[in-house]
DNA sequence: ATTGACCTTAGAGTTAACTCTAAGCTTATA
DNA sequence: TATAAGCTTAGAGTTAACTCTAAGGTCAAT
């Protein structure tokens, strides 16, 4: 039977966090001594694990009360409650990843655009393009 | 000369977000009317215009601050103090992209090891996966 | 018996970027 | 001249996931 701090020793989470995800219900600890200090047996150790499994693959926490709730009755879900998860989760990540490469293409256009010297800002092309509303979606080709 | 609502229209910001920057220092609206409606000039409208596509890019409005102090007084700064804030920001993008792609990784190898049907979650390959600590930096090989 | 480390709770604070509400003027339209 | 639409302010609420604080009780070691 590990204390908070022992969970926390073994999971990478601080005793804070673990009395934050308790109260949004995703660990428990099964008893409590008199004085009411948190005990964790193997079971809760293991369900300790599986949230920051799932926290370190990038599921938010509401993603990980649903995958809770199918790990303690897994006879009463199927494979495809779990995969709607993953797949949803998959597609959030497959979206920020566009937006952020579009971001990166950007940011790279406008890197190679200026000298980045110790020259006045006066003529900078970093300065110009975002005055101009350049963005992904809107390169403008010469001097028009 | 334009009022708020105007500006919006122009800018695809809300009012509510105009005067939210403006609180944070991003957009002005040089002159007043008696009533205390805020008009802005052409210099206003390409200030927020400027704001709107450093925001598109994906500039903090922190950043987008940095960004406007050189705007206004160009003489005083350098193309490398604007390279700099650019080079940051495409380095967050980088490591958030690196992180994400990560995910996905996990994600996409989960969604393949599941059959995604409607049988019990009792042997889901997924729900293995997380009960087993399985991470993309950490890939387990056959059934040991 | 004392000290220090650790535990408890309720609740507030943090961050970013909005978003909304309430109460009350002002302006434009019919 | 109504009336509706739009403007003003200060300030509260939202979201996610923590993170910390205060005030106090407990436990292990010396």
């Amino acid at each position: 039977m590990l204390k908070i701090s022992e969970l926390g020793a073994r999971t990478g989470l601080s005793p804070h966090t673990i009395r934050f995800y308790e109260k949004h219900g995703l660990i428990e600890a099964s008893t409590r001594n008199e004085a009411g200090y948190r005990f964790y047996n193997d079971s809760d150790v293991r369900r300790a694990e599986f949230v920051k499994t799932a926290r370190n693959i990038g599921f938010s926490l509401n993603d990980i009360g649903q995958l809770l709730s199918i790990r303690v009755d897994k006879e009463s879900h199927s494979c495809q409650e779990v995969t709607d998860i993953t797949r949803h989760k998959l597609n959030e990540v497959n979206e920020r990843i566009a937006e952020l490469e579009s971001m990166r293409t950007t940011l790279a256009r406008l890197l190679e655009s200026c000298c980045g010297g110790p020259e006045q800002a006066t003529h900078c092309s970093i300065m110009d393009a975002l005055d101009n509303g350049e963005t992904a979606s809107n390169q403008q080709a010469g001097t028009a």
